[in-house]
RNA sequence: GCCGGCGUAGCUCAGGGGUAGAGCAACUGAUUCGUAAUCAGUAGGUCGAGGGUUCAAUUCCCCCCGCCGGCUCCA
């Protein structure tokens, strides 16, 4: 007998070899129904599995469908039945592997022909009759030799290549109806389990991800608790799809791409412009107030600098090839830092000098390769909002505080309030020393713990020249971006001997850090059209406000308004067409513009303007001023938050 | 780069071996109107570029360019 104690405190005696779905029976039916496996001493069971000896006793959670255990296991075994239904329906198809991903699941196959939508949906179809027959999924345990022998015998050369990977002497395999699997499991209990699932897409993935094997056919899919959350879900996906940057960017008319152009080079229209100049002089105001010396450079150099920083030898795939100028090889700049180096390193500097901030809103080319370019988030030109400090070692620690509150406040100023911090530590190829490294770690992370906020650590994933900081900003429906950065660098001051004379008159080595904020102005531009859904605060807005007349007779008086507006600073719009007030006002609404003044007989002889807000709301008549000065107070407001 | 899909009017899209259509936008005219689409008319296309097959190609084939979805979240 096994004593076991359940999380809702209640407590049985079990014979070993029982099921959990057995043990389970005398819990409350409600609970029941939504368990699909449990957790027992916090690792995780399939319900059929049976209860292992114990003397001691023995802690068991049900794990409920809707958890995020419990949706995983739905779709690692939705995962299966989609193998199980490619499998029946297409022969000489090969398994590769399919595990749950975050928000659903996929399955990788080995096929001469790829799988086109119309297959999709007669394998949707054959994966709902295997949930109808409801076959049981069953686990065993094999040594093995036996297990290669078993998908040697089924021609499933990948599975080989990864049970002889596999760690220990035995696998697991799972079965349901006649489709056999290697599988680490648990799954459900049998494929009735599945409520709610739909194919999304099919794609070429290679083998292990690497271009050197060969490629295969990916199968995405997803599968949720009911229905109803299978349908939020696509609803959430249609909601992102409506927020896509490049579909508003046209729309709103605020930049394009052209391939008279080239691929990855972006257009910035007059109303893309007008956010980006908005985002640009709060950037450079707020870097002034924080003690940058804001510096402009060139956007070619000599190629032998690069060199000298190691770009041409550690990124050369990325770089745009050299130009020849007289005999003299250039590129189009990579990177700011060398440059800013450069400032640096013009004169002499002192330890009182320091710590030295040189920011640059510095526009940069890198050769992405085609597949990789997306709209305004992977592109080949864009502009860093770039600076480089640098400092004596013991300025590190007040310095990266000073760069991760600044950051955050920046990015909280356009209305970002969520972030996931990582911090990057030594990776196993490195330049520096380890005192320095440890240092450096240390610093970063006493300025994170600092800041009060939750981080995790990657260990091992910083890059080859320092540890940093990763700031991923959370947008309005949850999706995560990578914007801010913050790098400490000890390559650089190295391969450039920069210099510093310390109290004592001795050279010494300043320690540099690398931040962007907001990454670059063409990534955040996207993840802000798309966070704000196109619909821009006013004081970011493109258009703050369109005047919008009722009729002829009005003309004279709103060009009198717009003209008080614009000498103002309000960036507004004069509407005077032959239309009418709802054709306006439907326009204005379609451009997302956050004010209409409505402009009738009615405030022509009262000296107003009736406002209506983005959303729909109408404002009492006003006067201009008095509009004036709410938006101008709204802007404050908005760009201080 | 690789796999798959796509490229037709400014935009969204239909069509298909016999030199092309719709809606919206544009333009012209009428209408002077109060909070999400007034009516009528006109014009607009080397069907992404180049090559091939054919009596004939926008349609079929090849190649190039661009766009879209993917390319380890590891049994």
């Amino acid at each position: 007998m096994v004593s076991i104690r359940f999380t809702d405190g209640s407590s049985r005696e079990c014979n070993e070899g029982a099921t959990f779905l057995e043990i389970l029976k005398g819990h409350d039916k409600g609970i029941l129904k939504k368990t699909v496996a449990v957790k027992v001493n916090g690792a995780l069971y399939g319900l059929k599995e049976p209860l292992c000896a114990s003397s001691a006793p023995v802690y068991v959670e049900p794990v409920p469908l809707e958890t995020k255990e419990g949706l995983e296991l739905c779709r690692h075994s939705a995962a299966h039945v989609m193998a199980q239904a490619v499998k029946s329906l297409y022969g000489g198809v090969k398994l590769a592997i399919g595990p749950a991903i975050e928000d659903g699941f996929y399955y990788d196959f080995d096929t001469d022909r790829p799988f086109t939508p119309e297959d999709l949906e007669k394998i949707e179809a054959k994966m709902k009759e295997i949930i109808k027959v409801d076959y049981p999924f069953t686990g065993e345990s094999l040594s093995k030799d036996a297990a290669l022998g078993l998908f040697k015998g089924m021609g499933e050369g990948y599975k080989e290549e990864i049970i002889s990977e596999l760690k220990g002497d035995s696998v697991s395999i799972y079965k349901q109806g006649d489709f056999i699997d290697l599988c680490r499991g648990p799954h459900l209990p049998s494929t009735g389990w599945i409520k709610a699932f739909k194919l999304l897409s099919s794609a070429g993935a290679y083998w292990r991800g690497s271009e050197k094997n060969r490629m295969l056919q990916r199968i995405y899919g997803t599968a949720f608790a009911s229905k109803a959350a299978l349908d939020e879900h696509i609803a959430r996906m249609e909601e992102a799809k409506k927020r896509d940057h490049r579909k508003l960017g046209r729309e709103l008319d605020l930049f394009t791409t052209s391939e008279d152009i080239g691929a990855g080079l972006v257009l910035w229209h007059p109303h893309g412009a007008t956010v980006r100049r908005i985002i640009e002089d709060f950037w450079k105001a707020e870097h002034v107030n924080a003690m940058y010396d804001i510096v402009y450079t060139p956007h070619i150099a000599v190629v032998d600098l690069w060199k000298k920083s190691g770009h041409w030898d550690f990124y050369r795939e990325n770089l745009f090839s050299p130009m020849d100028v007289e005999g003299q090889d250039y590129i189009v700049k990579p990177m700011n830092c060398p440059f800013h180096i450069q400032i640096y390193k013009s004169r002499l500097r002192s330890y009182r000098d320091l710590p030295v901030r040189y920011a640059e809103l510095g526009t940069v080319y890198r050769y992405e390769r085609s597949g990789v370019l997306h709209g305004l988030l992977r592109v080949r030109g864009f502009t860093q909002d770039d600076a480089h400090i640098f400092m004596t070692p013991d300025q590190l620690e007040g310095e990266i505080k000073g760069v991760l509150n600044f950051t955050l406040y920046i990015l909280k100023a356009f209305g970002f309030n969520e972030f996931d911090i990582y911090l990057s530590t030594r990776p196993e190829k490195y330049v520096g020393s380890l005192d320095n490294w440890a240092k450096a770690e240390a610093a970063l992370k006493a300025a994170l713990e600092s800041t009060g906020l939750p981080f995790s650590i990657d260990p091992g994933e910083g890059v080859f020249y320092g540890p940093k900081i990763d700031i991923k900003i959370k947008d309005v429906i949850g999706r995560s971006w990578q914007c801010s950065t913050i790098q400490v660098d000890f390559n650089l001051p190295e391969r450039f001997d920069v210099t510093y004379r310390d109290e004592a008159g001795k050279e010494s080595r300043p320690i540099m850090i690398h931040r962007a904020l907001m990454g670059s102005l063409e990534r955040f531009f996207g993840c802000l059209v798309e966070h704000y859904a196109g619909a821009f605060p006013t004081w970011l807005a493109p258009v703050q406000a369109v005047i919008l007349t009722v009729t002829e007779r009005n003309d004279a008086y709103a060009a009198e308004v717009y003209k008080t507006l614009k000498g103002r600073g309000i960036r507004a719009e004069l509407d005077v067409r032959n239309e009418k007030l709802g054709f306006k006002i439907r326009e204005g609404q379609l451009r997302k513009i956050p004010y209409q003044l409505v402009i009738g007989d009615k405030e022509m002889s009262e000296g107003k303007v009736a406002p209506r807000r983005r959303g729909g709301e109408t404002l009492p008549a006003q006067t201009v001023e008095e509009f004036i000065e709410a938006v101008e107070a709204e802007c404050v407001a908005g760009a201080a938050r």
